[in-house]
DNA sequence: TTTCTTGTGTGATATTCATCACACTTTCAT
DNA sequence: ATGAAAGTGTGATGAATATCACACAAGAAA
């Protein structure tokens, strides 16, 4: 384990924020900081899972494989854990992780995780809270996808990302264009012609990977059309 | 609230097994024992949420209003808390929760439950365990979903109420095909005509509300073909 | 650079599925 | 029991989108 200091993290998640600091010192012996370039897988499903992971910085994407090919299940931004359910669920990896932008992870030794939970009652709530977020976040988005047409869910997943990821109207867009697809549950050709259209009309504009939202009215409207 | 014995439940959480004596007295002091009808409301989307709610006995659906028609986000069956995301990710319910059999319902006050998560680790943790695997079992089903055809997703649902909720090949359908199709996301149309072909191929039979899976081989082929 | 791989744009075609339409059946309340 | 309401079966049609096919572009590696 590489030493560091995570008592004065500048990126702990909500729940590190009430650790004590004796909790703090054990945390330091049993995390371990590491890199990952863009790209690079974090961690597979199938694998055997030992540690949660808190995303300190950089975007990430989850993943798991469907009946014919794969599905990115939710884009992960720091700060922010991103392999609770698969560390307490199962034994067993439930999905991959894979980072889309350079990050860094911090990976907890889960018996460690699962000892803060047990005695540190605000730790506990915190985590708690973060999954019950993710999961109406999820709800919604399926309530949504099933019952919207390919633009609808494209023009959503940009708001998305403008909003809640970038926090600007203008971004380097972090996924190819299959990717996209997989996320949104559609062919890679159909993303593209998609973002054919949006371009045409003026409504995002491409230079190379960079996007620019030009007309978030006409995106809004045809996200909620469906 | 009635007067309840919750020590002697014997319809408990894995997190309420976990409970020592006096919080089991303040547990009974707080809570509400409620019987539902088919088809009564539980708890409405957009209403405040100040309780968690326990299924004791029954069958109930986590429905959510979406762009163009309700879409039925789970089945939930006895014994599970089914509120605890809407309760403590947002103050305001983000979906309904429906009987769609007769259900008694143990309502637990929210404060009264987040104490127990602050002060019992045990207790927290099973919450976090059931919390996650609920996750897990989501995006197993997402991935499937969005790249399965309607066959193939209908199949995959009656096997799975076969299995996990009734543990039979022979039960009492608890949906209407206008229910099934807001699962699946589908209309009811398409619902009908799958398990006309179902029921013509003798994969399936029914007799009235009663179906009964006569080749469980073919049902899995086309749920797994997709 | 050149070459190789990976990603992208776009037409033509086929398929799945939603929608509309309407008859029929079951359920429920009076 | 009788009528109204809710649920179901099935054809005809059209729309959305997957798939196939291929050209082109961009990026990485040699």
């Amino acid at each position: 384990m590489n030493t560091h200091n995570c008592k004065d993290c500048p990126f702990k998640s909500s729940a590190e924020k009430v650790l004590h600091d004796d909790e703090f010192m054990v945390l330091e012996e049993n995390s371990a900081l590491v890199t990952f370039k863009k790209g690079d897988l974090i961690f597979k499903e199938g694998a055997l899972s030992t540690n949660v992971a808190f995303l300190r910085t950089g975007i990430v994407k989850i993943h798991k494989q469907g009946p014919t090919k794969e599905k990115i299940l939710r884009i992960v931004k720091a700060p922010s854990y991103f392999g609770i359910p698969t560390t307490f669920g199962n034994k067993i990896n439930q999905y991959s992780a894979t980072s889309i932008e350079d990050t860094t992870v911090c990976f907890i030794d889960s018996t460690l995780f699962r000892n803060f939970i047990l005695e540190n009652g605000k730790f506990a709530y915190e985590v708690i809270v973060e999954l019950c977020q993710n999961e109406l976040q999820d709800y919604e988005r399926y309530a949504n996808q099933s019952q919207k047409q390919i633009p609808g869910i494209v023009a959503e997943r940009l708001i998305c990302m403008s909003d809640t990821i970038f926090k600007s109207p203008r971004f380097i867009f972090p996924l190819t264009q299959g990717e996209l697809a997989d996320l949104v549950g559609t062919s890679r050709e159909s993303v593209s012609r998609v973002l054919s259209d949006f371009s045409n009309s003026k409504i995002i504009e491409f230079k190379g990977k960079e996007i620019t939202i030009l007309k978030r009215d006409s995106l809004e409207q045809i996200s909620q059309k469906g």
